[in-house]
DNA sequence: AATGAATGAGTATTCATTCAT
DNA sequence: CATGAATGAATACTCATTCAT
């Protein structure tokens, strides 16, 4: 829970305007470890005000509703999901300057930079997998960021290498789908289906970033 | 819900020994609707009896508690799930008497049979994805099963194809890993993300099945 | 539960007119049981039912009511704590015939009499003990009886030993209220407080009989 | 229920520490009335919510159970039972210092005191006597508490006025038995069982120290 | 800003009782 | 006679939320 960016972010962001408390910022790690050990639904705001150390109004004062809460706790993180594809750079690099020669060093970026953030913020995005099936509100931000940001950069970049002949030629989307699919798959494989597991991370990156660039090799 | 194979396995099942009444299977039947749609910790007893058409009591006459409808909704499931791994004739098929020529026919029977049992139990699968992070037990279970038999047929299987030169020299459950991950992934994608989407089954798969056999082939 | 009499008179009583089943037999004593082990009020039909190996239902179709269950129970018995009482003998044998010469005679055989019956019906004596508080249909009863054959003979004998010298002189129903609170409080303080200690039961009885008769003597 | 020390008492009691609101006071006082009147278990926490003129909820804001809202009824009763027994004074005043010169008149300061406080608590003995044959947890602070206090005191005086010749020789705790039966045996004549009859009490009283007296007495 | 007492609607579960079989 | 599925009201208790302090 030291290194959990995600949550200092959200500290800093509701800083900017209003100045969190002490006791808010209690709330806020309090509510993210019950909701992503027990659920959203499961858990209750006397829980979170008694591990929070705070009185159960307290709470209310903050965060009109516990959906409010939640959502308070979810709609940055959604945010920060998309951060790289929306940088500047992230494109330039990629496609834009030349910089970035090559569809692996862009699998290679995307799974590194992706690892590190879900590293950091294991509870939230626990909190996220879960709810986002429940909460209409919660799916369409997501889609709309996620068509909007994600999907078009990696259709670009996927287009790019596709016309360069580096990746097999299908729809974009299926190329993203089955690059998604595996780096997801190995990254929740990693840090929540088997956690406990000894893993070598360098080389079960590596290993999923060869079997993405051979699955969808031209050669 | 008309061509949901699995509740009508759940009713036989209870047959057998204990005769399930009509207002048993009505209950089960409002329970995996609303199980699905809102999750187990947000759905009320009171709501599936409404639903169901009978009191409140009744449920409770069939269902010790709440926990134990969701159990026995969620447990044949289990089972089912590991169906094909179970059965003698697909390990005999794939690696014994030799009918099964090749890694690709072994994915592809996955691939197939695994797609048509998700369609028919689409409910279901998502209480399982949902509940199986919050109830121990059922982790526990599911571990149990998929270690038992899944990951050990599915290890014999990938380790026959890499003596054979079919499959790249790495960790088995490494290659279980990015199988199982494109697979799910793709079924998942199909079914519960965007199931909207216009998808040509077909074709989707057949691309997913060649992204796995190029992504681990030797060549 | 082996020599409990009254149950046997409880299923006697029942048998002239309408034969008992032997499923209702079980299910006299299972409410017996549990009646006398948590109480009227906290003993549940289906637990009875349970522990009488018959089913739910079963109970209802002999008495209407769990109320009936429980004075079914408890009506015979009020009935037999007069029992020695209205026995012509008693009287007779006490003051009319003279064949009981001293009032000694008399405490000695109504303690001896009741130590009988108490240890005989220990469970059926707590029921009525906690129950009669609550039901005033029972608390009717019980004091039509008490005061209609109890009372009434205890007067008789009192006031005929008064005559005679043996008891002091003093409002009758004191001295039945010390005699009777004496015996009672033997008898419970016996069976129902300190059942577990090592009683010598003659040594304590006549001791308690002395104490009564000292405490009441003219000398 | 207006010269009820006990209640007051336990409003005090948790005064000290924690401030009693006036909905736990009403809570409180609404509680003993219905147990006293149909019983622990038959008495519903909706009820007791109704008659104190507060929500439900209420009640489990300060006491965790409805069982925790009877001890919180019965334990300081207990205690206050020993009263007498635990104040120095009560021994010394007996066989200390011999400012008590006669078995006599420690009966009558026994009996007077405990009139006193049993016709001021009547609702919450009731509930006592009742519950203590139902909660082992009440029997064992009860029987740990009369054995520490109670008999061991009794035991000291009855054996002082045993050597003096003015009790009969036999074991103490008959002697106990005896005088405990015969006043208890009073106050529950009086105050339970026919409380509407006309009592001239002083009369009772001390009728029934003569007769334990002369019951006890070595002439 | 923070408290925590208070609430009323809601929770899962149990209950005594009914009735078709 | 006996069953046990079914019920609806009741049960103890929890919940998110409000509000006076």
């Amino acid at each position: 829970m030291s290194d959990m960016e995600l949550i200092e972010e959200l500290i800093k962001l509701n800083d900017e305007d209003s100045k969190m408390t002490e006791k808010q910022v209690k709330i806020l790690q309090a509510a993210i470890e019950i909701f992503s050990e027990k659920g959203y639904a499961a858990t209750s705001t006397s829980e979170i005000a008694r591990k929070a150390g705070v009185a159960e109004g307290t709470i209310f004062r903050h965060y009109k509703t516990k959906k409010d809460l939640l959502f308070s706790i979810v709609t940055p993180t959604l945010a920060k999901i998309v951060g790289p594809f929306i940088a500047r750079t992230f494109v330039n690099q990629t496609v834009g300057k030349n910089k970035l020669e090559s569809f692996e060093e862009f699998i290679r970026i995307v799974m590194k930079n992706r690892f590190e953030f879900v590293k950091k913020n294991i509870p939230i995005i626990k909190i996220l997998l879960q709810e986002i099936a429940f909460h209409d509100e919660m799916k369409e931000q997501y889609q709309q960021i996620f068509m909007d940001n994600i999907y078009k950069k990696m259709k670009h970049v996927v287009e790019h290498f596709q016309a360069k002949g580096e990746v097999i030629e299908c729809p974009p989307e299926a190329v993203i789908r089955m690059v998604a699919t595996s780096i997801i798959g190995f990254l929740l494989t990693r840090f929540l289906i088997l956690p406990e597991k000894q893993w070598n991370d360098e080389e079960e990156m590596e290993r999923t970033i060869q079997f993405i660039l051979h699955g969808l090799s031209t050669k």
